[in-house]
DNA sequence: GTGCAGTCTGGACCCGGGTCCAGAGTCAAG
DNA sequence: CTTGACTCTGGACCCGGGTCCAGACTGCAC
């Protein structure tokens, strides 16, 4: 089996060297194994496993919250995995219609604003001195 | 105009004492008094402006923006208000949009996993450890 | 066998957003 | 006037998620 060193590593999953060894740390990605003087080797399983650490992380995983991932794919329990994705999706959801609230929030103001005249002709100065947003 | 000590307008806001006083350090929320005896006094305007800071927080916003958002209010030029306005809405467009394109991930993931089964069959697992990353 | 890139370790540092503490001063009820 | 709760300041500390050393060692090419 094909093993490589921590730069390789790094390199092909497009994270610095450092990200994989705090990674370690934090007890989500071990080498293989480490050779006679310490060098870490990796094999595509850990490849395949920092991916899987990226892609959650965009996805919005913290990284405790992939720690729990990995564990409940090691044990290839579908079923948690599937809930704790749904859960994500609804924190998800829950933001994206706070932003939303906040967006329309926003667009009513600047439609409202005419962008010259009076401080106090201006709905935004109002709205965000003396008003309670949404 | 009635006052009130840091401690009342904590509590009434619902924040911790240390969080107010880190807020005035980062000129966000100064007191609208100091006693002789160098006591914080604030107002309801000062509370309202607290709420406004917590909510613009929960809704994902940084100390940073709503810095931003609150020099609005101090600025008498409308048209500097408008275009800072703005520039907010696209932020918050981003937001969105970033948010919106994860959730897809996720749903799809979702509605393809069956939640039962062979690990092979989950999708979400699959999707995880692919190497065609976004 | 030497030179240079790569790797090792431990620890410091960064940022944002707080949170906690010590020691001193203040306010108000009893 | 005392006592207990409150507030003041400056600075240390915490967490997450890294990032960056220094100094020593290793591996490979020439």
């Amino acid at each position: 089996m094909t093993s490589f060193t921590i730069g390789e590593l790094a390199k092909r999953a497009g994270v610095a060297i450092d990200t994989v060894r705090y990674y370690e740390r934090g007890q989500l990605l071990a080498p293989a194994q480490r050779s006679a003087s310490g060098y870490r080797h990796y094999t595509q399983t850990e490849l395949k496993r920092l991916h899987f650490i990226r892609r959650a992380k965009s996805l919005g995983f913290s990284l405790e919250d992939i720690r729990t991932l990995l564990a409940l794919s090691d044990n290839a329990d579908i079923a948690q995995v599937k809930r704790a994705a749904i859960d994500k999706l609804a924190d998800v959801d829950q933001r994206i219609t706070e932003l939303t609230r906040i967006r329309t929030g926003l667009q009513t103001l600047i439609t409202a604003c005419p962008g010259h005249g009076r401080a106090d002709a201006c709905p935004i100065l109002n709205a965000l001195s003396q008003e309670d947003l949404p």
